[in-house]
DNA sequence: GAGACGTCGCATTGAC
DNA sequence: GTCCATGCGA
DNA sequence: GTCTC
């Protein structure tokens, strides 16, 4: 794969946090669609460009198509240089900061003058981030903690390298007398190269139990969250795991859901949709009542669709 | 050309 | 303490 | 900004 549709990507993925900045909505969503398609492509960026089929790639029209082309020739974009030049604060390193989005970056800015992450990080210090609204003690710890991690943050890791983990947590689980069922889903069951987490759906009459053990797994670093369905934390490697406790009734739909992918998933309700369904991570439903739910044989064949193996839900 | 664009659980605040 | 609104993340 | 209707 070209290291071209890479730079390309994460261009997009820049002018989106931009404009997310800015209170843009919906551009921000087609920039990071068209970036992820990207991503995905099977081709060279730079082929797809010569043969002028850029807006064959699904999410990029005629807009975006210029501004690759643009860069493509040049190396530059200046939509995206002129955002930053209009930008007061640098966006880059800021919104890769945990529980920072473009709404508390916005604050920050105008309440304090934070510009990038030195300034936040003197801010947090200083206890200055308290007070301010939507902030409090708790936020400014957590802000600390994420400047801490950047270095151990965001990599994805080979498939290789998480099965043993995968299969350790899946084991765990699986032995519980209230756990019914357990799937590793997300991209680890598409059985993608790399995974950037990984994504566990369980299906079991008592949740807190199975949230107990969970979080008393081997390995652990630190806890993200915990409710009584859904719980996050990280391992002493870096690879952030979520968990998922879900009904057997929705078991199948919540397989298709949290399997992905996202662009698969789009697809799906789509169809749903055009059908009259609604379909969504608890199951299939015409109005109120649930047609189909409990496997995922049986929502594809509601849809109308024959069954696809995970590893070929990438569209 | 107009209108939609996913949706929801969780953490945290802040009001009561 | 409970309940709500908001932002974030997925 | 893009896609669908």
């Amino acid at each position: 794969m070209a290291a071209k549709n890479y730079q390309v990507a994460e261009i997009l993925y820049m002018v989106a946090d931009y404009l997310d900045l800015e209170g843009e909505e919906f551009k921000v969503r087609a920039y990071r669609r068209a970036a992820r398609s990207i991503e995905n492509l099977s081709q060279s960026i730079e082929d797809v460009a010569k043969s002028g089929k850029l807006q064959e790639i699904p999410g990029v029209g005629e807009a975006i198509a210029k501004k690759i082309d643009e860069f493509l020739r040049t190396g530059k974009m200046e939509h995206l240089e002129k955002l930053k030049r209009k930008s007061p604060v640098d966006m880059e390193s800021l919104n890769a900061v945990e529980s920072l989005g473009p709404k508390k970056i916005k604050l920050l800015y105008q309440r304090l003058g934070v510009r990038n992450v030195e300034h936040l990080s003197k801010a947090a210090k200083e206890a200055k981030i308290r007070g301010l609204p939507g902030f409090g003690e708790l936020s400014e710890s957590k802000i600390l903690q994420s400047l801490g991690n950047v270095s151990s943050n965001k990599r994805r890791f080979p498939r290789e390298e998480v099965v043993p983990i995968a299969e350790m947590i899946r084991k765990k689980l699986q032995s519980m007398n209230v756990v019914e069922k357990v799937e590793v889903v997300g991209s680890y069951r598409r059985k993608k190269e790399t995974v950037g987490d990984l994504d566990i759906l369980v299906v079991s009459s008592s949740p807190s139990e199975v949230m107990d053990a969970f979080l008393n797994i081997d390995g652990i670093d630190h806890t993200i969250g915990e409710g009584e369905k859904k719980a996050s934390l990280v391992l002493d490697n870096g690879l952030q795991v979520d968990l998922r406790v879900v009904g057997a009734e929705s078991y199948g739909a919540a397989l298709i859901y949290f399997t992905g992918s996202k662009y698969h998933n789009i697809r799906l309700r789509k169809i749903a949709i055009k059908k009259g369904y609604k379909l969504n991570e608890y199951g299939l439903f015409k109005g109120d009542e649930m047609v189909a739910g409990s496997t995922e044989e049986e929502v594809y064949r509601e849809l109308g669709l024959d069954y696809i193996d995970p590893e070929n839900r990438e569209e």
